[in-house]
DNA sequence: AGCAAACCTTGATCCTGATCAAGTTCTCAA
DNA sequence: TTGAGAACTTGATCAGGATCAAGGTTTGCT
Protein backbone atom coordinates (compact mmCIF):
# COMPACT_ATOMS: atom_id res chain seq x y z
CA UNK A 1 0.00 0.00 0.00
CA UNK A 2 1.27 3.12 -0.61
CA UNK A 3 2.48 5.66 1.86
CA UNK A 4 -0.26 8.46 2.85
CA UNK A 5 1.29 12.13 3.35
CA UNK A 6 -0.78 13.12 6.25
CA UNK A 7 1.24 16.57 6.79
CA UNK A 8 -0.44 19.25 7.37
CA UNK A 9 -0.16 21.14 3.92
CA UNK A 10 -1.31 18.08 2.35
CA UNK A 11 -4.44 17.58 4.99
CA UNK A 12 -5.28 20.96 4.43
CA UNK A 13 -6.16 20.11 0.41
CA UNK A 14 -8.70 17.68 1.43
CA UNK A 15 -11.82 19.35 2.83
CA UNK A 16 -13.01 16.46 4.82
CA UNK A 17 -9.54 16.44 6.67
CA UNK A 18 -9.52 20.12 8.43
CA UNK A 19 -10.16 19.73 12.10
CA UNK A 20 -8.69 16.90 13.13
CA UNK A 21 -10.99 14.47 11.47
CA UNK A 22 -8.70 12.90 9.10
CA UNK A 23 -8.07 10.38 11.25
CA UNK A 24 -11.41 8.87 10.19
CA UNK A 25 -10.91 8.78 6.95
CA UNK A 26 -9.44 5.17 5.48
CA UNK A 27 -6.20 4.93 3.77
CA UNK A 28 -7.98 3.90 0.88
CA UNK A 29 -10.70 6.65 1.26
CA UNK A 30 -7.77 9.46 0.92
CA UNK A 31 -6.14 7.71 -1.89
CA UNK A 32 -9.95 7.95 -4.23
CA UNK A 33 -9.63 11.75 -2.71
CA UNK A 34 -5.94 12.25 -4.09
CA UNK A 35 -6.56 10.43 -7.21
CA UNK A 36 -9.60 13.42 -8.22
CA UNK A 37 -7.90 16.34 -6.89
CA UNK A 38 -5.96 18.97 -9.21
CA UNK A 39 -4.45 22.20 -8.00
CA UNK A 40 -4.87 25.74 -10.14
CA UNK A 41 -3.72 28.86 -9.15
CA UNK A 42 -5.52 31.63 -9.46
CA UNK A 43 -4.19 35.71 -9.87
CA UNK A 44 -5.27 38.61 -7.43
CA UNK A 45 -8.72 39.98 -8.55
CA UNK A 46 -9.40 37.12 -10.50
CA UNK A 47 -12.91 35.73 -10.54
CA UNK A 48 -12.91 32.11 -9.98
CA UNK A 49 -16.94 30.85 -11.00
CA UNK A 50 -20.02 33.70 -11.49
CA UNK A 51 -23.31 33.18 -9.82
CA UNK A 52 -25.16 30.79 -12.11
CA UNK A 53 -22.52 28.93 -13.82
CA UNK A 54 -22.47 25.04 -13.44
CA UNK A 55 -20.50 23.87 -10.70
CA UNK A 56 -18.44 21.03 -11.85
CA UNK A 57 -15.91 20.59 -8.83
CA UNK A 58 -15.46 21.45 -4.69
CA UNK A 59 -12.25 22.86 -3.84
CA UNK A 60 -10.45 24.08 -0.81
CA UNK A 61 -8.07 26.76 -0.08
CA UNK A 62 -4.53 25.88 -0.05
CA UNK A 63 -3.16 29.62 0.37
CA UNK A 64 -4.39 33.21 -0.36
CA UNK A 65 -7.98 34.91 -0.01
CA UNK A 66 -11.45 34.39 -1.50
CA UNK A 67 -14.51 35.83 -1.70
CA UNK A 68 -18.29 35.03 -2.02
CA UNK A 69 -20.59 38.10 -2.88
CA UNK A 70 -23.97 38.56 -4.64
CA UNK A 71 -24.85 41.38 -6.13
CA UNK A 72 -27.81 43.63 -7.80
CA UNK A 73 -28.62 44.38 -11.66
CA UNK A 74 -27.57 47.96 -10.34
CA UNK A 75 -23.89 46.64 -9.17
CA UNK A 76 -24.89 46.80 -5.89
CA UNK A 77 -23.13 43.55 -3.90
CA UNK A 78 -22.82 42.08 -0.61
CA UNK A 79 -20.09 39.81 0.21
CA UNK A 80 -21.31 36.97 1.98
CA UNK A 81 -18.49 34.74 2.68
CA UNK A 82 -14.50 35.00 3.67
CA UNK A 83 -12.66 31.94 2.66
CA UNK A 84 -8.97 31.61 3.86
CA UNK A 85 -6.78 28.73 3.82
CA UNK A 86 -8.36 25.47 4.68
CA UNK A 87 -11.80 26.86 3.85
CA UNK A 88 -14.38 24.82 1.87
CA UNK A 89 -16.12 25.82 -1.66
CA UNK A 90 -18.54 24.07 -2.92
CA UNK A 91 -22.24 22.82 -2.16
CA UNK A 92 -22.06 18.82 -2.58
CA UNK A 93 -25.42 18.11 -4.30
CA UNK A 94 -26.08 21.31 -6.10
CA UNK A 95 -24.82 21.84 -9.78
CA UNK A 96 -25.20 25.63 -10.32
CA UNK A 97 -23.13 28.74 -8.05
CA UNK A 98 -25.80 31.15 -6.30
CA UNK A 99 -22.83 33.34 -5.88
CA UNK A 100 -19.74 34.95 -7.15
CA UNK A 101 -16.59 33.39 -6.11
CA UNK A 102 -13.37 35.95 -6.48
CA UNK A 103 -9.82 35.38 -5.73
CA UNK A 104 -8.76 38.60 -3.10
CA UNK A 105 -5.05 37.52 -3.73
CA UNK A 106 -3.32 34.78 -5.33
CA UNK A 107 -5.12 31.89 -4.73
CA UNK A 108 -4.69 28.58 -4.93
CA UNK A 109 -7.41 25.98 -4.53
CA UNK A 110 -7.77 22.21 -4.42
CA UNK A 111 -10.44 21.14 -6.46
CA UNK A 112 -12.18 17.88 -6.72
CA UNK A 113 -14.34 17.03 -9.82
CA UNK A 114 -17.87 17.24 -8.12
CA UNK A 115 -18.99 13.76 -9.60
CA UNK A 116 -16.24 11.71 -8.51
CA UNK A 117 -16.23 13.24 -5.43
CA UNK A 118 -20.00 12.73 -4.48
CA UNK A 119 -19.30 8.77 -5.45
CA UNK A 120 -16.37 9.11 -2.89
CA UNK A 121 -18.64 11.04 0.36
CA UNK A 122 -21.89 9.46 -0.74
CA UNK A 123 -21.35 6.05 1.24
CA UNK A 124 -19.20 7.27 3.69
CA UNK A 125 -21.01 8.43 6.87
CA UNK A 126 -18.72 10.18 8.63
CA UNK A 127 -17.84 12.44 5.38
CA UNK A 128 -21.73 13.23 5.06
CA UNK A 129 -21.37 13.63 8.96
CA UNK A 130 -18.15 16.44 8.16
CA UNK A 131 -20.07 18.46 4.82
CA UNK A 132 -23.55 19.00 7.64
CA UNK A 133 -20.85 20.07 10.18
CA UNK A 134 -19.14 22.59 7.51
CA UNK A 135 -22.55 23.87 6.46
CA UNK A 136 -23.34 24.45 9.82
CA UNK A 137 -20.43 26.29 10.56
CA UNK A 138 -21.09 28.84 7.65
CA UNK A 139 -24.21 28.69 8.46
CA UNK A 140 -23.96 30.25 12.23
CA UNK A 141 -21.34 32.14 10.53
CA UNK A 142 -23.95 33.97 8.27
CA UNK A 143 -26.14 34.91 11.06
CA UNK A 144 -23.66 36.45 13.26
CA UNK A 145 -23.24 38.26 9.65
CA UNK A 146 -26.53 39.16 9.61
CA UNK A 147 -26.95 40.64 12.78
CA UNK A 148 -23.99 42.90 11.95
CA UNK A 149 -24.91 43.93 8.55
CA UNK A 150 -28.72 44.69 10.31
CA UNK A 151 -28.12 46.12 13.74
CA UNK A 152 -24.73 46.96 14.62
CA UNK A 153 -22.82 50.70 14.14
CA UNK A 154 -19.83 51.48 11.47
CA UNK A 155 -17.68 51.34 14.25
CA UNK A 156 -18.98 48.19 15.60
CA UNK A 157 -19.04 46.67 11.90
CA UNK A 158 -14.94 47.31 12.05
CA UNK A 159 -14.78 45.89 15.54
CA UNK A 160 -16.23 42.82 14.94
CA UNK A 161 -14.41 42.57 11.67
CA UNK A 162 -11.29 43.23 13.69
CA UNK A 163 -12.12 40.84 15.96
CA UNK A 164 -13.21 38.03 13.06
CA UNK A 165 -9.47 38.30 11.74
CA UNK A 166 -8.13 38.26 14.87
CA UNK A 167 -9.61 35.13 15.73
CA UNK A 168 -8.11 33.12 12.51
CA UNK A 169 -5.05 34.95 11.76
CA UNK A 170 -4.01 36.87 15.16
CA UNK A 171 -0.22 36.01 16.59
CA UNK A 172 0.07 36.98 20.20
CA UNK A 173 2.78 38.98 20.87
CA UNK A 174 3.55 39.46 24.40
CA UNK A 175 0.46 41.52 25.72
CA UNK A 176 -1.30 42.74 22.36
CA UNK A 177 -1.91 40.89 19.47
CA UNK A 178 -0.80 41.09 15.93
CA UNK A 179 -2.77 40.62 12.26
CA UNK A 180 -2.34 41.21 9.22
CA UNK A 181 -5.85 41.94 7.56
CA UNK A 182 -6.88 39.71 4.82
CA UNK A 183 -8.71 42.97 2.70
CA UNK A 184 -8.43 46.21 1.15
CA UNK A 185 -10.59 48.79 2.75
CA UNK A 186 -12.58 48.32 0.12
CA UNK A 187 -13.08 45.03 0.13
CA UNK A 188 -14.18 45.63 3.52
CA UNK A 189 -16.72 47.93 2.88
CA UNK A 190 -18.39 45.06 0.86
CA UNK A 191 -17.72 43.08 3.97
CA UNK A 192 -19.48 45.19 6.25
CA UNK A 193 -22.14 46.85 4.11
CA UNK A 194 -20.29 50.17 4.75
CA UNK A 195 -18.73 52.60 2.05
CA UNK A 196 -15.20 52.55 2.06
CA UNK A 197 -14.76 56.27 3.30
CA UNK A 198 -16.52 55.09 6.30
CA UNK A 199 -14.13 52.36 6.31
CA UNK A 200 -11.50 54.46 6.69
CA UNK A 201 -12.80 56.88 8.80
CA UNK A 202 -13.94 54.44 11.61
CA UNK A 203 -10.38 52.38 11.10
CA UNK A 204 -9.23 56.07 12.27
CA UNK A 205 -11.31 56.43 15.04
CA UNK A 206 -10.29 53.67 16.34
CA UNK A 207 -6.86 54.34 16.20
CA UNK A 208 -7.39 57.53 17.68
CA UNK A 209 -9.02 55.53 20.55
CA UNK A 210 -6.12 53.46 20.70
CA UNK A 211 -8.67 50.20 19.88
CA UNK A 212 -5.42 49.24 17.67
CA UNK A 213 -2.64 50.50 15.83
CA UNK A 214 -1.47 50.65 12.63
CA UNK A 215 1.72 49.64 10.88
CA UNK A 216 1.12 50.85 7.31
CA UNK A 217 -2.47 49.98 6.20
CA UNK A 218 -3.07 46.34 6.61
CA UNK A 219 -0.80 45.35 9.69
CA UNK A 220 -2.86 45.86 12.60
CA UNK A 221 -2.11 45.43 16.55
CA UNK A 222 -4.51 44.74 19.17
CA UNK A 223 -3.16 46.13 22.53
CA UNK A 224 -5.99 45.18 24.40
CA UNK A 225 -8.43 42.13 23.61
CA UNK A 226 -10.97 43.23 25.32
CA UNK A 227 -11.38 45.90 24.63
CA UNK A 228 -12.48 45.29 20.54
CA UNK A 229 -14.98 42.76 22.28
CA UNK A 230 -16.96 45.60 23.87
CA UNK A 231 -16.31 47.96 20.67
CA UNK A 232 -17.83 44.55 18.87
CA UNK A 233 -21.27 44.86 20.83
CA UNK A 234 -21.27 40.75 20.86
CA UNK A 235 -22.88 38.81 23.20
CA UNK A 236 -21.42 35.53 22.60
CA UNK A 237 -18.86 35.03 25.34
CA UNK A 238 -16.08 34.24 22.83
CA UNK A 239 -13.35 36.00 25.13
CA UNK A 240 -11.02 33.27 24.12
CA UNK A 241 -8.72 32.76 21.38
CA UNK A 242 -8.74 29.90 19.51
CA UNK B 1 -45.72 -5.15 9.82
CA UNK B 2 -47.60 -1.49 11.18
CA UNK B 3 -49.58 0.30 8.12
CA UNK B 4 -47.64 3.54 8.04
CA UNK B 5 -49.32 6.64 7.19
CA UNK B 6 -47.77 8.21 4.24
CA UNK B 7 -50.21 11.14 3.78
CA UNK B 8 -49.15 14.95 3.89
CA UNK B 9 -50.07 15.68 7.06
CA UNK B 10 -47.88 12.73 8.51
CA UNK B 11 -45.24 13.47 5.81
CA UNK B 12 -44.57 17.02 6.85
CA UNK B 13 -43.95 16.04 10.49
CA UNK B 14 -41.03 14.36 9.67
CA UNK B 15 -37.60 16.84 8.71
CA UNK B 16 -36.44 14.09 6.47
CA UNK B 17 -39.91 13.55 4.18
CA UNK B 18 -40.62 16.48 3.46
CA UNK B 19 -40.02 18.09 -0.91
CA UNK B 20 -40.59 15.05 -2.02
CA UNK B 21 -37.95 12.43 -0.93
CA UNK B 22 -40.11 10.36 1.66
CA UNK B 23 -39.88 7.43 -0.87
CA UNK B 24 -36.33 7.18 -0.15
CA UNK B 25 -37.39 6.19 3.40
CA UNK B 26 -37.99 2.72 3.85
CA UNK B 27 -40.98 1.89 6.08
CA UNK B 28 -38.13 0.48 9.12
CA UNK B 29 -36.47 3.82 9.07
CA UNK B 30 -40.33 5.62 9.39
CA UNK B 31 -41.34 3.58 12.10
CA UNK B 32 -38.08 4.49 13.53
CA UNK B 33 -38.43 8.09 13.45
CA UNK B 34 -42.01 7.46 14.54
CA UNK B 35 -41.25 5.70 17.55
CA UNK B 36 -38.83 9.06 18.92
CA UNK B 37 -41.16 12.07 18.06
CA UNK B 38 -43.49 13.76 19.98
CA UNK B 39 -45.56 16.73 19.53
CA UNK B 40 -45.72 20.22 21.55
CA UNK B 41 -48.03 23.45 20.97
CA UNK B 42 -46.53 26.82 22.17
CA UNK B 43 -48.36 29.83 22.58
CA UNK B 44 -48.34 32.76 20.69
CA UNK B 45 -45.15 34.95 22.27
CA UNK B 46 -43.55 31.99 23.70
CA UNK B 47 -39.58 31.08 23.55
CA UNK B 48 -38.75 27.90 22.67
CA UNK B 49 -35.03 27.76 22.93
CA UNK B 50 -32.32 30.55 24.05
CA UNK B 51 -29.51 30.74 22.68
CA UNK B 52 -26.98 28.87 24.75
CA UNK B 53 -29.65 26.44 25.78
CA UNK B 54 -28.56 22.67 25.32
CA UNK B 55 -30.23 21.18 22.71
CA UNK B 56 -31.99 18.38 22.98
CA UNK B 57 -34.39 17.97 20.34
CA UNK B 58 -34.65 18.62 16.86
CA UNK B 59 -38.19 19.59 14.88
CA UNK B 60 -40.22 20.33 12.09
CA UNK B 61 -42.84 22.73 12.14
CA UNK B 62 -46.15 21.45 11.97
CA UNK B 63 -48.48 24.34 12.05
CA UNK B 64 -47.22 28.16 13.39
CA UNK B 65 -44.88 30.54 12.85
CA UNK B 66 -41.14 30.46 14.54
CA UNK B 67 -38.34 32.61 14.29
CA UNK B 68 -34.90 32.78 15.13
CA UNK B 69 -33.01 35.51 15.92
CA UNK B 70 -29.68 36.78 17.96
CA UNK B 71 -29.20 39.85 20.02
CA UNK B 72 -26.72 41.77 21.14
CA UNK B 73 -26.23 42.62 25.29
CA UNK B 74 -28.33 45.66 24.90
CA UNK B 75 -31.28 44.40 23.40
CA UNK B 76 -30.72 45.10 19.63
CA UNK B 77 -31.93 42.05 17.83
CA UNK B 78 -31.93 40.86 14.26
CA UNK B 79 -34.32 38.36 13.05
CA UNK B 80 -31.98 35.76 10.94
CA UNK B 81 -34.33 32.61 10.80
CA UNK B 82 -38.05 32.19 9.40
CA UNK B 83 -39.80 28.91 9.81
CA UNK B 84 -42.93 28.12 8.54
CA UNK B 85 -44.48 24.66 8.25
CA UNK B 86 -42.77 22.10 7.23
CA UNK B 87 -39.43 23.82 7.85
CA UNK B 88 -36.71 21.99 9.96
CA UNK B 89 -35.41 23.68 13.19
CA UNK B 90 -32.17 21.75 14.61
CA UNK B 91 -28.62 21.44 14.19
CA UNK B 92 -27.50 17.88 14.64
CA UNK B 93 -24.45 17.41 15.58
CA UNK B 94 -24.53 20.62 17.68
CA UNK B 95 -25.57 20.58 21.51
CA UNK B 96 -26.11 24.12 22.29
CA UNK B 97 -28.74 26.63 20.46
CA UNK B 98 -26.60 29.24 18.83
CA UNK B 99 -29.36 31.71 18.66
CA UNK B 100 -32.91 32.86 19.82
CA UNK B 101 -35.89 30.13 18.36
CA UNK B 102 -39.64 31.99 19.05
CA UNK B 103 -42.98 30.80 18.28
CA UNK B 104 -44.96 34.38 16.78
CA UNK B 105 -48.26 32.73 16.05
CA UNK B 106 -49.44 29.55 18.12
CA UNK B 107 -46.80 27.08 17.29
CA UNK B 108 -46.97 23.43 16.79
CA UNK B 109 -43.64 21.45 16.86
CA UNK B 110 -42.91 17.84 15.86
CA UNK B 111 -39.84 17.10 18.07
CA UNK B 112 -37.49 14.15 17.62
CA UNK B 113 -34.97 13.57 20.63
CA UNK B 114 -31.62 14.56 19.71
CA UNK B 115 -29.96 11.16 20.31
CA UNK B 116 -31.98 8.98 18.96
CA UNK B 117 -32.65 11.04 15.94
CA UNK B 118 -28.69 10.72 15.16
CA UNK B 119 -28.52 7.39 15.85
CA UNK B 120 -30.98 6.90 13.13
CA UNK B 121 -30.10 9.07 10.98
CA UNK B 122 -26.29 8.40 11.23
CA UNK B 123 -25.82 5.28 8.93
CA UNK B 124 -28.63 6.23 5.94
CA UNK B 125 -26.71 8.21 3.66
CA UNK B 126 -29.53 9.20 1.73
CA UNK B 127 -30.49 10.89 5.07
CA UNK B 128 -27.40 12.52 5.72
CA UNK B 129 -27.48 13.96 2.24
CA UNK B 130 -31.11 15.41 3.01
CA UNK B 131 -29.61 17.36 5.63
CA UNK B 132 -27.20 18.85 3.48
CA UNK B 133 -29.30 19.50 1.28
CA UNK B 134 -31.60 21.48 4.35
CA UNK B 135 -28.29 23.41 5.32
CA UNK B 136 -27.17 24.39 1.98
CA UNK B 137 -30.73 25.95 1.95
CA UNK B 138 -30.89 27.71 4.68
CA UNK B 139 -27.47 29.08 3.51
CA UNK B 140 -28.54 30.31 0.27
CA UNK B 141 -31.29 32.29 2.35
CA UNK B 142 -28.95 33.57 4.64
CA UNK B 143 -27.19 34.88 2.05
CA UNK B 144 -29.70 36.41 -0.25
CA UNK B 145 -30.87 37.54 3.43
CA UNK B 146 -27.41 39.12 4.14
CA UNK B 147 -26.99 41.10 0.71
CA UNK B 148 -30.66 42.66 2.00
CA UNK B 149 -29.36 44.18 4.68
CA UNK B 150 -26.24 45.22 3.73
CA UNK B 151 -27.46 46.94 0.63
CA UNK B 152 -31.12 47.67 -0.48
CA UNK B 153 -32.97 50.83 0.31
CA UNK B 154 -36.57 50.16 2.97
CA UNK B 155 -38.29 50.51 0.44
CA UNK B 156 -36.72 47.37 -1.83
CA UNK B 157 -36.25 45.29 1.62
CA UNK B 158 -40.27 45.92 2.14
CA UNK B 159 -40.60 44.49 -1.68
CA UNK B 160 -38.06 41.82 -0.66
CA UNK B 161 -39.98 40.57 2.33
CA UNK B 162 -43.05 40.71 0.16
CA UNK B 163 -41.52 38.70 -2.41
CA UNK B 164 -40.15 35.86 0.11
CA UNK B 165 -43.84 35.66 1.53
CA UNK B 166 -45.97 35.67 -2.03
CA UNK B 167 -43.31 32.70 -3.06
CA UNK B 168 -44.09 30.44 -0.02
CA UNK B 169 -47.54 31.43 1.04
CA UNK B 170 -49.21 33.29 -1.78
CA UNK B 171 -52.24 32.06 -3.78
CA UNK B 172 -53.50 32.86 -7.38
CA UNK B 173 -56.79 35.01 -7.70
CA UNK B 174 -57.47 35.40 -11.08
CA UNK B 175 -54.50 38.37 -12.04
CA UNK B 176 -53.52 39.38 -8.49
CA UNK B 177 -51.87 37.37 -6.03
CA UNK B 178 -53.50 37.26 -2.33
CA UNK B 179 -51.60 36.20 0.66
CA UNK B 180 -51.35 36.72 4.71
CA UNK B 181 -48.25 38.22 6.00
CA UNK B 182 -46.85 35.88 8.82
CA UNK B 183 -45.61 38.53 10.61
CA UNK B 184 -46.54 41.81 12.85
CA UNK B 185 -44.93 45.17 11.57
CA UNK B 186 -42.49 44.81 14.63
CA UNK B 187 -41.57 41.31 13.88
CA UNK B 188 -40.91 42.38 10.16
CA UNK B 189 -38.54 45.16 11.38
CA UNK B 190 -36.80 42.60 12.84
CA UNK B 191 -36.59 40.82 9.87
CA UNK B 192 -35.70 43.67 7.56
CA UNK B 193 -33.00 45.35 10.11
CA UNK B 194 -35.01 48.07 10.19
CA UNK B 195 -37.72 50.39 12.73
CA UNK B 196 -41.30 49.89 12.99
CA UNK B 197 -41.97 53.38 11.69
CA UNK B 198 -40.05 53.18 8.92
CA UNK B 199 -41.44 49.70 7.91
CA UNK B 200 -45.21 51.39 7.98
CA UNK B 201 -44.23 53.89 6.22
CA UNK B 202 -43.08 52.28 3.20
CA UNK B 203 -45.66 49.54 3.08
CA UNK B 204 -47.98 52.92 3.05
CA UNK B 205 -45.21 54.10 -0.07
CA UNK B 206 -46.00 51.13 -1.79
CA UNK B 207 -49.60 51.51 -1.39
CA UNK B 208 -49.76 54.71 -2.56
CA UNK B 209 -47.63 53.51 -5.26
CA UNK B 210 -49.82 51.05 -6.79
CA UNK B 211 -47.68 48.38 -6.08
CA UNK B 212 -49.64 46.48 -3.22
CA UNK B 213 -53.11 46.62 -1.90
CA UNK B 214 -54.05 46.05 1.98
CA UNK B 215 -57.08 44.65 3.27
CA UNK B 216 -56.76 45.36 6.82
CA UNK B 217 -53.46 45.27 8.08
CA UNK B 218 -52.55 41.78 7.71
CA UNK B 219 -54.13 40.85 3.97
CA UNK B 220 -52.22 42.10 1.06
CA UNK B 221 -52.92 41.60 -2.52
CA UNK B 222 -50.63 42.30 -5.23
CA UNK B 223 -52.05 43.15 -8.46
CA UNK B 224 -49.14 42.95 -10.57
CA UNK B 225 -46.06 40.31 -9.76
CA UNK B 226 -43.35 41.79 -12.08
CA UNK B 227 -43.87 44.84 -10.70
CA UNK B 228 -42.91 43.66 -7.60
CA UNK B 229 -40.00 41.90 -8.67
CA UNK B 230 -38.80 45.16 -10.38
CA UNK B 231 -38.68 46.81 -6.77
CA UNK B 232 -37.53 44.29 -5.11
CA UNK B 233 -34.04 44.67 -6.87
CA UNK B 234 -33.23 41.02 -7.23
CA UNK B 235 -30.84 39.64 -10.04
CA UNK B 236 -31.76 36.21 -9.37
CA UNK B 237 -34.76 35.12 -12.60
CA UNK B 238 -37.09 33.99 -9.87
CA UNK B 239 -39.84 35.21 -12.53
CA UNK B 240 -41.85 32.18 -11.19
CA UNK B 241 -43.90 31.12 -8.60
CA UNK B 242 -43.27 27.72 -6.98
C1' DA C 1 -70.83 46.10 24.71
C1' DG C 2 -66.95 48.12 26.86
C1' DC C 3 -62.30 48.29 28.06
C1' DA C 4 -57.29 47.45 27.96
C1' DA C 5 -53.47 46.14 25.63
C1' DA C 6 -51.27 45.32 21.59
C1' DC C 7 -50.59 46.90 17.16
C1' DC C 8 -50.22 50.31 13.68
C1' DT C 9 -49.79 55.02 11.53
C1' DT C 10 -48.25 59.68 10.90
C1' DG C 11 -45.60 63.88 11.81
C1' DA C 12 -41.35 66.57 13.19
C1' DT C 13 -36.67 66.48 13.94
C1' DC C 14 -32.06 64.51 14.27
C1' DC C 15 -27.96 61.93 13.12
C1' DT C 16 -25.26 58.33 11.04
C1' DG C 17 -23.34 57.00 7.19
C1' DA C 18 -23.59 58.04 1.95
C1' DT C 19 -22.04 60.92 -1.57
C1' DC C 20 -19.13 64.18 -3.86
C1' DA C 21 -14.60 65.96 -4.24
C1' DA C 22 -9.83 66.56 -3.61
C1' DG C 23 -5.60 65.17 -2.12
C1' DT C 24 -2.00 61.73 -0.20
C1' DT C 25 0.50 57.45 0.23
C1' DC C 26 1.65 53.06 -1.29
C1' DT C 27 3.30 49.55 -4.77
C1' DC C 28 5.64 48.02 -8.32
C1' DA C 29 7.31 47.94 -12.97
C1' DA C 30 10.42 49.93 -16.33
C1' DT D 1 14.64 56.34 -9.46
C1' DT D 2 10.69 57.70 -11.20
C1' DG D 3 6.17 57.61 -12.71
C1' DA D 4 1.49 55.63 -12.99
C1' DG D 5 -2.12 53.41 -11.03
C1' DA D 6 -4.13 51.46 -7.12
C1' DA D 7 -5.21 52.08 -2.46
C1' DC D 8 -6.21 55.05 1.15
C1' DT D 9 -7.50 59.39 3.71
C1' DT D 10 -9.86 63.57 4.77
C1' DG D 11 -13.26 67.27 4.28
C1' DA D 12 -17.90 69.25 3.13
C1' DT D 13 -22.47 68.37 2.31
C1' DC D 14 -26.60 65.56 1.82
C1' DA D 15 -30.25 62.25 2.67
C1' DG D 16 -32.32 57.97 4.26
C1' DG D 17 -33.80 56.04 8.05
C1' DA D 18 -33.78 56.49 13.29
C1' DT D 19 -35.77 58.64 17.06
C1' DC D 20 -39.18 61.09 19.63
C1' DA D 21 -43.96 61.97 20.15
C1' DA D 22 -48.74 61.58 19.63
C1' DG D 23 -52.89 59.60 18.06
C1' DG D 24 -55.66 55.94 15.79
C1' DT D 25 -57.15 51.05 15.07
C1' DT D 26 -57.61 46.32 15.99
C1' DT D 27 -58.02 42.34 19.03
C1' DG D 28 -59.37 39.83 22.71
C1' DC D 29 -61.30 39.44 27.19
C1' DT D 30 -65.00 39.88 30.67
Amino acid sequence: MTQIDLSPKTCANCPIRPRAICSRCTADELMELDKIKFYKTYPAGASVVLMGDPMTFVASVVSGVATLSRSMIDGRMQMVGLLLPSDFIGRPGRDKASYDVTAVSELTLCHFHKKPFEKVTHATPHVQERLVEIALDELDAAREWMLLLGRKTAREKIASFLLICARRLGRKEGESLHLELPLTRDAMSDYLGLTIETVSRQMAALKRDGVLLLEGTRKVKIPDFSRLLDEAGDDSDGATLS
